[in-house]
DNA sequence: CGTAGCTTTGAGTGTTATCAACTCTCGTGG
DNA sequence: CCACGAGAGTTGATAACACTCAAAGCTACG
């Protein structure tokens, strides 16, 4: 779409950044690997994609080839009903794996797209399987990221069975500011890469409801808020929101 | 609490029915494996347990020790939020794998509880771990029933963020329909194993509105519906229903 | 047979969706 | 340079679906 973009994004030191150079090292795959282990992983990681704003990394039903570290960008996730209805299971920023629900029909059952200029690690599937099999602390990191994986979606479970709008808002939006924060960049202020609708696919709430929440969070001084600039501004305040404690008479169950 | 269930339940035909022998083989860890495996895999499974109704297989944050394979009977996995909300995460019938998502942090970030008495066998983990290295059809199996859950938890979020009530309980009826029909029962008629309020707890609903629901269907003659008891009427009308192409008029999305 | 827990049903309320209009931003082309 | 248009975001009015509270009926078990 953007030429100039585009020139920009197309970077020789990141296409040949290796594993053992690369620095998400510990977010990754590599995490707990030893040097001749990496070298091992590099040579199974096929090459590094560059995805523009709107490219799909792969689409629902696809057959699955590879697996996808998130280098730099953002991807969304997606399920589909097949009236249209859309649930986003997932944001992901650098240093999270992609695919990895498709392993057991070897079947993508989402589809993941770009939301901004974001750059992926191919790595294709049944060489990472092999070399998991040969390398154990590969196959236990492995295991952790699957898991890791399981406990995230369980917590959005969470979200969009039992908060209310406000809480899954807050909620999301903590969650925004510490995986900021691990990337080593500013956890109280950063830019959205995705649109209002995005943001209520993936909270079960309508576009408009989350449009609202951002003006009413911010006129209770909770955050600052431009488009899709955000500065969380009293962040005590909306973990007391994020666990049920907000000034909203919550719908709590007592035992 | 009943000594009779008790003494029926200790029963020593299933305390020595081995892997390779277990008529679960096909849906469970075994799945692919040879004979030797299958005997090196039966080393590692330490005992098997039996839990009576109400009583907790691990609770919320306890240390990894063990993943847990389902025998016989039915359990109900739960995170608790701190005003003590619930949200139950699945339900989990013969064949199924529980703890998987506790490998992540070595801490259960739910708690798994019996609905009914029910059998589990226990895999100690760091020998599983162990074992999947040696074995890579194990290791392949593994990957596979991991993502298996993952792809479970997206389906749950569809329904969760994007499913209205009712399609939620028949997307939910079939789901049990289907899962008893994989075991070899008919799948049409069954006993639900869970309360209202745990089945209101899972799909994200008042325990009143699920109620309410199977009055409704039972009406419409979707079903038919004593207590737990339930018997499916019209497979194509739930089939309908669940997937957004129910009589109401839905909030679909179009593009 | 009595009690405790589960289930059903009713009435009223509220949170959030839907529909609609308007604004804003940004990139494109006249 | 400004007008234009498309897409994104905001805000308002209204309505509906599901929740809450309440009470009564049912089941199962001791």
């Amino acid at each position: 779409m953007n030429k100039k973009e585009n020139a920009k994004v197309i970077n020789i030191a990141s296409i040949k950044a290796a594993c053992k150079d690369c620095n998400l090292r510990e977010l990754c795959l590599p995490l707990g690997l030893g040097e001749p282990d990496l070298t091992a992983l590099d040579k199974v990681i096929r090459r590094r994609r560059t995805l523009r704003k709107g490219e799909q990394l792969y689409r629902l039903g696809d057959p699955l080839k590879s697996l996808y570290a998130v280098r730099s960008g953002t991807l969304k996730t997606t399920g589909l009903m097949e009236d249209g209805r859309v649930q986003v299971t997932g944001f992901h920023l650098a240093g999270e794996l992609l695919g990895i629900d498709a392993i057991n029909t070897d079947q993508h059952p989402c589809s993941a797209e770009a939301l901004e200029t974001s750059e992926v690690c191919e790595i294709p599937y049944i060489a990472l399987e092999e070399l998991a099999h040969q390398v154990p602390g590969l196959q236990h990191q492995l295991f952790r990221v699957m898991s890791r994986e399981i406990v995230e979606d369980e917590r959005l479970l969470m979200m969009l069975g039992r908060m209310n709008a406000e809480e899954r808002l807050a909620s999301c939006l903590l969650s925004f500011s510490r995986r900021h924060e691990r990337l080593g960049v500013n956890g109280a202020a950063f830019k959205l890469s995705m649109s209002r609708q995005d943001l209520g696919d993936y909270l079960g709430l309508a576009l408009e409801t989350v449009s609202r929440l951002f003006s009413r969070f911010q006129e209770e001084g909770l955050i600052e808020v431009q488009g899709r600039h955000v500065h969380l501004r009293d962040n005590d305040r909306l973990h007391a929101i994020a666990g049920g404690n907000g000034n909203s008479r919550s719908h709590a169950q007592r035992n």
